[in-house]
DNA sequence: CTGAAAGCGCTAACAG
DNA sequence: CTGTTAGCGCTTTCAG
């Protein structure tokens, strides 16, 4: 691995100190037409470049940024991602990306190593916003972030949905349909404060309507055998009819397992989703669910920070009622009254 | 935004040289149990943390690896990246992502900027390898580095699939299925090399199966109207029955504004993707498509540009011609021969 | 207009 | 065992 030239190697070729090799080349000061064509062409012969890392340490500043998040394997992150990429590269900052599987102690030392890298700022979406060691040092530091799809513990800021209320709303929808019992599917809530809030939501809403508890079926990341755990679950549960997956890749998962224990989607269960992610639009059935603009929260989350960079006020965010919208599909359908005395009789 | 402290103020706070805190530190050579006590409590209460840009400068070495590929949008290199990241994580590298969204400007730029910050090393998806000035001053630079996707110009290394191969392969699908007339859907060929390499194999497929040549359609990255060059393209080509779109995410497009100009697939035109996307296999009908392994494809090439690094045996690569398979789907059907004379009467 | 020199945080060589 | 110092590549005074 060849050493690229320094400013040195420019100086000496062009006979000049090296502060003027630095003030032609960001043009920071005078110089004579002569030495700064002398400095052009040595720059030119040595291909010589600016080595970040030796501005970085005068300048205490890295032009990068530290993304965390849990997954690119979930869409939602990955358009996340590309917002926040895109955002940070149009302002010349480059983007140094983790991703933590849901793992805290990965979120927490990943975000202890971006710290020592000096990154300038941070986008996150961490396991708990309330608990997060590497939140709590981020602000420790007084280092520029900002949270994304995490609510924000009211000192930081953040782009991300209105779970709570998007939950309720996927109440309404369920109740609107006729469901009356009704189970709600996430990973481990010890993953993820979104799906916390879901389910937070979701209870609160079926109290209003005045629908019994609904059911928790809690999963861990890797689970493989989703059919037998819903076949379980459907049998401690028998009178479910609709199901509240806390997110679109779960929902996805949940209509495959409930048909492989053959149960119709949405004829015997109905099924809802969170997050939108495109592909819930080209099953078959449709995925009714929640939908939401991680792209959009993504660039959001990265000017908000770059306005912290640069002292600027903070960007607009849409109202929080409007983080997200219901959409419609086929996975969830009105429910059919079998389990009212009438039996299978309506059900066929 | 706080100063984080440093060696010194640890040196001083623990009443010690600085040279004395480093070895403590990295352990990397002799101090005393009370020197090393103070040294630690003076870490504690300082929270120190190095500074990896100091350490970057001295060693010229960074532990950040540049990922440089065309979009997170599609699946396979959102995948692919998650392979990389993982894997240098674990070996204790970050990585530096940018995302060109398939421009060339952006990716010559991008890996300047990456060289400039000093990476040791690139994991890349270039638009055209052979002529990527990109990697050419990688190249020339020495720096670790390898292709992913792009097929090695002979000096590189790479892990891809054998998109010649596959479209030939795809060729044959298509022929055991009854169809003679077909064609390939891309987008602008300058956008990538690996596009190029499928369409070179399809038409040399259809030319050993006797076939004529295939019509080719090139659509732009942003292309919105795609129901309306598709109705255009069968219209000028109406003896077509199927159609190879150079990825899934195309494919699917695809399927979508065939539907919306009222043709049936795979009734009246078939479809077969390439990329292998998981949404492919949970769409109606399933997408039929040369299956790939994006993730363990960037976990090799992180794992290649590891062994660079540490100067170790390059790791074992599958056999190109398992870099893929043919995964059959409900978009392929045979061929009804409604333009044999015999008219629609076979077609309904 | 230009160059010498200090200093950013760290490591490694060299004295003590 | 420990401290001093030079130097990594750069910017920025400060003299000239």
């Amino acid at each position: 691995m060849k050493q690229p030239s320094t400013i040195k190697d420019v100086a000496k070729l062009a006979q000049c100190g090296v502060a003027t090799v630095s003030r032609v080349l960001n043009s920071t000061g005078p110089a004579s037409a002569e030495t700064k064509e002398r400095v052009l062409d040595a720059v030119e012969k040595l291909k010589f470049e600016f080595s970040e890392v030796g501005r970085s340490l005068q300048s205490s500043t890295t032009r990068t940024i530290g993304c965390v998040i849990p997954s690119l394997a979930n869409p939602v992150y990955a358009d996340a991602v590309q917002g926040v990429q895109e955002t940070f590269h149009e302002a010349g900052y480059q983007t140094l990306l983790v991703c933590t599987n849901y793992k805290r102690n990965v979120e927490t030392k990943a975000i202890r190593t971006l710290m020592s890298k000096q990154v300038d700022g941070f986008v996150l979406t961490v396991s708990d916003a309330l608990s997060s060691q590497g939140l709590r040092s981020i602000q420790s530091r007084e280092i520029p972030h900002c949270l994304l799809f995490n609510r924000a513990p009211s000192d930081a800021q953040s782009w991300a949905v209105d779970d709570y209320s998007a939950a309720l709303r996927v109440v309404d929808e369920f109740v609107s349909m006729g469901h009356i019992h009704l189970g709600f599917l996430a990973l481990k809530f010890k993953t993820s404060d979104r799906a916390r809030q879901r389910y937070k939501g979701f209870i609160e809403g079926c109290f209003t309507n005045k629908l019994e508890r609904p059911a928790l079926l809690e999963i861990a990341e890797d689970t493989e055998n989703l059919d037998v755990l819903l076949a379980n679950f459907l049998k401690e549960n028998p009178s479910i009819t609709g199901i509240f997956a806390s997110n679109d890749i779960l929902a996805l998962a949940t209509i495959r397992s409930l048909r492989a224990i053959q149960l119709r989607v949405p004829k015997d269960v109905s099924v809802v989703g969170f997050d939108g992610i495109h592909v819930g639009e080209m099953v078959e059935p449709s995925l009714a669910t929640i939908a939401t603009e991680p792209r959009m929260l993504g660039q959001g989350a990265a000017q908000t920070v770059l306005s912290f960079i640069n002292d600027l006020p903070l960007p607009e965010q849409p109202e929080l009622s409007l983080s997200f919208s219901f959409r419609n599909g086929g996975s969830l359908a009105p429910r059919i009254a079998e389990n009212l005395g009438d039996d299978d009789v309506i059900a066929f």
